[in-house]
DNA sequence: ATAAATTAAAAGTACGTACTTATTGAGTGG
DNA sequence: CCACTCAATAAGTACGTACTTTTAATTTAT
């Protein structure tokens, strides 16, 4: 016996599902009657679960049992961060900087296309960011919220640390989830003057999509960097 | 009683350190002698003890004890992937063509500035991906590994899926740790030449590190992207 | 038919006990 | 003084039991 027994059970679970001996879709034994099954106590058994459940194997619900959804499990990678700002890649103390909102309708930017929010329109949110006052922005960002936040507005007065922590202040929001897609682009004009770029220069940009504990999208943003005064690091860790 | 008792148990100990009745660096009394005195059961402590581990504040080894490494908890978010080569940004079915090895000393390499490898020099191996047969590379990376692993140049042949991957079967190594910084930069001439773009285009530039099991630097790599046809994408699920 | 209340099933939490394993620090011998 | 053995210790694994909470499903009332 070189393994533990729970990850040997684990492994025989997977097996189970891999050879087709149980499907996706399907629904377990429930925890005392498989546990019995397998010789094992339910304790170990829900170790096993709580494992292939992380690994994406499994749901578990009460009442409702467990689920089998995939049959491959993904391997996972804990980011090391200190919060959401840094997996948005914003410094922990970096201001936003508005410099103007508005109004805009679905499928009206680009970065909206595809995507739409239950009042039909999105607040736009156009602001910078400065590492230091007597320096150039390092950023220019476009935030859009959804019609539904759009109250928020009068709030951002001056300027914030970031939107969605306004959001998430005065609604109760919570992100629960981010997917982000970095690119390099070349400067655009709006930019470039913002930045004390050239237009053309090469620029990080950072399009992030966050969800709220519903899986609902509630802020799309689209961030420009400075390349010189900015990098995305990311330090993940093998689970 | 709102939350759970092991969620409280685990807010009184992270609170102890806080208000610096415990220090960084103390080891804490042995499970059995703490959960006695915190009047709860062992499991239900180390179900405590197992989530501050996983938020880098405490530091368990058998026999040795638990140790306090860390006064703040990191919130760990995880990248929802399918694997290393996804982290790394590599699709998982593309090949990376050798076009040269060669090796160099520490130092002799800007990415390498201020690492060492033991034996003072390391495997450079350069090379493209493709995504099509027909179509030019879209990455030309660089890729370098320590004079330990330096014997895998005849492996490599005539193309590999990852360098990585290799030393992983040969020697054994895990990748436990990848450390990458995501740059826009503007193309540099050997880099333009290889993916059939201008010098001083816009690229994406990832120059990632690996660490193996033992947290040893094993693998550095700087890749160069076509913007066009390749972005970052991260998934991160706030847990 | 629809909404509200009830029930019961399945997962979640917690405790206690017993045994196993890895490691460190002390002891022992070359 | 170094290497090697050994024992004690603290964490790790596992089991079993008891009770709680959530929620799907059923029943009852409107």
């Amino acid at each position: 016996m070189t393994t533990t027994l729970h990850s040997r059970v684990e492994d025989d679970i997977l097996n189970r599902i891999q050879s087709g001996d149980w499907h996706v879709g399907d629904r377990l034994p429930k925890e005392e009657d498989l546990a019995a099954q397998l010789g094992v106590s339910r304790s170990t058994l829900r170790i096993a679960f709580a494992s292939l459940e992380r690994k994406g194997v499994l749901q578990r619900k009460k009442r409702a049992g467990t689920r089998i959804i995939s049959d491959r499990p993904t391997s996972r990678f804990s980011m090391v961060t200190g919060g959401i700002s840094e997996v948005l890649s914003l410094g922990r103390d970096t201001r936003f900087d508005i410099s103007s909102t508005r109004s805009v309708a679905d499928d009206s930017v680009a970065v909206l296309s595809g995507l739409e929010s239950e009042t039909g329109h999105w607040l736009e949110i156009t602001g910078t960011r400065k590492i230091d006052e007597n320096e150039p922005p390092f950023n220019w960002s476009q935030i859009y919220v959804t019609g539904r936040y759009a109250g928020i507005a009068p709030a951002l007065g001056k300027g914030v640390t970031s939107v969605f922590e306004v959001i998430e202040d005065a609604f109760g929001t919570k992100v629960s989830r981010v997917s982000q897609k970095v690119l390099a682009i070349a400067c655009p004009d709006r930019a470039a003057k913002a930045m004390g770029l050239a237009e053309g220069d090469p620029v990080l940009q950072i399009v992030a999509r966050l969800y709220d504990q519903d899986d609902r999208l509630f802020e799309v943003s689209s961030a420009t960097f400075d390349p010189e005064r900015f990098q995305v690091n990311t330090d993940v860790r093998v689970e």
